[in-house]
RNA sequence: CGGGGAGUAGCGCAGUCUGGUAGCGCGCGAGUUUUGGGAACUCGAUGUCGCAGGUUCGAAUCCUGUCUCCCCGACCA
């Protein structure tokens, strides 16, 4: 490609309006264009890189017997009001009417789709297993998009959906995927870790999320430093403690907290450390149903497993009036002893272990202190409800401690089980001729936002470092003086040589000075770069720079090539396992 | 949805408080000189000052409404 014939809108100044460093990149880049909050043009080198993933996905895809497809972006209400996700599914869901006066949604995701697609064609057990996917344009109108192709609106997503006989057929497909996956970000050089996943509002018994390490990652991963386990925060286990010797219980006391309404007030007041104090929080279900959680004073409620653990489909925190009512204190001084109201009192693992605690008394400006478990209140069950912190304990091996990491979700597996197929009625034969339903799986991969996620953890000052296999192009030519003829013409062998050896090449041609053309070049992150210029070409030789570690080697024209036609190769083999 | 901020040339911004007919840098076009890390000089083009009302002799500037965009929060008891 000549780069004096092909659009390359690269800019100096950092657009006002974008955050972070994969989105200003693209920007300057002259990748992406915005059009309206969350929805982006991909300009031709924006495009490129995100078809160089998307034929990643697609060959790691198929080989995992994966079948490409693809449907429609406009959905049918009637569809989503059968899975009942019509009502379900909010804001998020973007609806409007056609000239009939029909109801359509922009589709968000496809379950409901492919399942009636495979309801009315899949009828017997000898059609599966079978595993249909599409690389698609999706939108979904968010709260709050942000960080350019990160969380936009409308995105390209590769969807797979996996249809078995049963559940152990079902977790075959799953692994399948998830191996796959593996392979897709390896194959693109990615620093990336799978962690356990809360299923959320899909649903399903188990997933996973596939994350991007990056500090400005939205999502918070554990990790053991030990073993195998990740999970994302949202669903990572605290690890029981063991249980202390038994303490002598003291008696207890009520005593004055003017004021004192965070478990830091109370804590320094008292003069204890806030671990010996017990954290009481009131949350709602939004439809009349309330709980109490108690957790150790220096601890964080994980609302998912609060959620998960109760049963309920949504969780908020209780309002004041509410709180009022259940246990006829202000926020501040609550406590699980003396309730106006009876609610179910859910404790943290780590509460059980605590005695002679401080805790709210219910009244303002009081608290108790010398509480215990047992003898002054009781708790209906206890349960894994705080979020875990780093150096907590693994939760799956002896002495490991967990670290914390930041990480971009790029891609999650759920094995869905007959959430769909039984609303949607999805059956088929099996072998004794009785009609049984079908067992599904989902599998998402961001297509925009893993090409995001690769700038965010691959750029330096100068601008984006590709990784080869995600690169526009695998190498540039540049020649420095485009006024003069020798050099012009060196390059344009170099270029033309490369692209006759299948290596992506742009060559600029520009009539631009050479600090113009190393600039840009930097900045779109272009992997390869052979620099013709004059003074070298008079020792008949080029110079090959590495964009990721500034190497420099200078080299005679054709030893250049062989050298840039080695990288390239190393780079492409597909991983192999 | 709540809070904050911003819409002025393609991009980044000043001008708004204190109303007087629109400016800077980059970019863009022409020319000359330059040519190994975003060149210098000369000349030039480019604006419904987000939109709609209102006040005024006069509005980018004041008032009202509206649209759009960005950030923060939904981590507290």
């Amino acid at each position: 490609m000549l780069y004096s014939s092909y659009f390359i809108p690269t800019v100096k100044e950092t657009p006002s309006d974008a955050e972070i460093v994969s989105h200003q990149l693209m920007l300057r880049a002259g990748m992406i264009r915005k059009l309206a909050a969350g929805i982006y043009t991909y300009l031709p080198m924006g495009l490129r890189s995100i078809r160089k993933f998307e034929n990643i996905v697609r060959e790691e895809m198929n080989r995992a017997g994966a079948i490409e497809l693809l449907m429609p972006s406009v959905q049918p209400a009637e569809l989503w009001q059968e899975s009942g996700r019509w009502n379900f599914y909010g804001k998020e869901l973007l609806r409007f009417k056609d000239r009939k006066d029909g109801e359509f949604c922009m589709g968000p995701t496809h379950e409901e789709v492919i399942t009636d697609m495979v309801r009315r064609e899949i009828k017997s057990y000898r059609q599966m297993p079978i595993n249909f996917y599409q690389i698609q344009t999706k939108f979904r109108d968010e709260i709050r998009p942000r960080f350019g192709l990160m969380r936009g609106r409308e995105f390209i997503m590769k969807d797979a959906y996996s249809f078995d006989v049963d559940s152990s057929a079902a977790d075959a497909s799953y692994e399948r995927m998830y191996n796959a996956y593996v392979r897709i970000f390896d194959r693109c050089g990615l620093n990336f870790r799978a962690v356990e996943a809360d299923s959320g509002t899909i649903g399903g018994s188990f997933s996973h999320e596939f994350m991007v390490l990056a500090d400005s990652g939205e999502d918070a991963i554990a990790s053991c430093d030990s073993c195998r386990y990740a999970a994302n925060v949202e669903k990572a286990e605290s690890r029981p403690t063991q249980p202390g010797a038994a303490k002598e219980m003291l008696p207890l006391e009520k005593v004055s907290t003017p004021a004192m309404k965070t478990i830091a007030d109370v804590a320094a007041f008292l003069n204890i450390l806030a671990d010996r104090t017990i954290k009481t929080l009131v949350y709602s279900s939004g439809s009349g149903d309330f709980a109490m959680a108690l957790l150790r004073g220096d601890h964080e409620l994980n609302e998912i497993k609060l959620k998960n653990c109760l049963g309920w489909d949504e969780i908020e925190m209780a309002t004041e009036e509410a709180i009022m009512r259940i246990t006829g204190s202000p926020i501040g001084f609550l406590g699980p002893l003396g309730l106006k109201e009876q609610v179910p009192v859910i404790a943290d693992l780590a509460v059980e272990g605590m005695a002679n605690v401080v805790m709210g008394a219910n009244e303002k400006d009081m608290h108790f202190i010398n509480a215990n478990l047992g003898r002054d209140f009781p708790v209906e069950r206890f349960a894994d409800i705080r979020t875990v912190v780093a150096g907590d304990a693994c939760p799956r091996c002896d002495g490991g401690k967990l670290e914390m990491w930041r990480g971009i979700e790029v891609g999650h597996v759920f094995k869905l089980g007959t959430k769909y197929s039984t609303s949607l009625n999805a059956t088929y034969l099996d072998a004794d001729g009785k009609e049984q339903v079908i067992f599904m799986g989902c599998y998402g991969i961001g297509i925009g936002r893993t090409v995001a996620a690769a700038i965010e953890q691959n750029h330096d000052e100068n601008g984006i470092i590709f990784p080869l296999p995600l690169a526009p192009f695998h190498c540039s030519v540049v020649a420095l003086n485009a006024k003069d003829a020798g050099v012009m013409a060196a390059a344009k062998e170099i270029y033309l040589k490369l692209e006759q050896q299948g290596v992506e090449t742009l060559f600029d041609d520009r009539d631009e000075r050479p600090g113009v053309k190393f600039k840009d070049n930097d900045l779109i992150g272009i992997p390869l770069r052979i620099v013709v210029g004059s003074k070298g070409l008079a020792e008949g030789k080029v110079e090959v720079k590495i964009r990721k570690t500034g190497e420099v080697l200078p080299l005679p024209v054709e030893e250049a090539i062989t050298k840039i036609r080695q990288l390239v190769d190393a780079t492409l083999v597909p991983c192999n396992t």
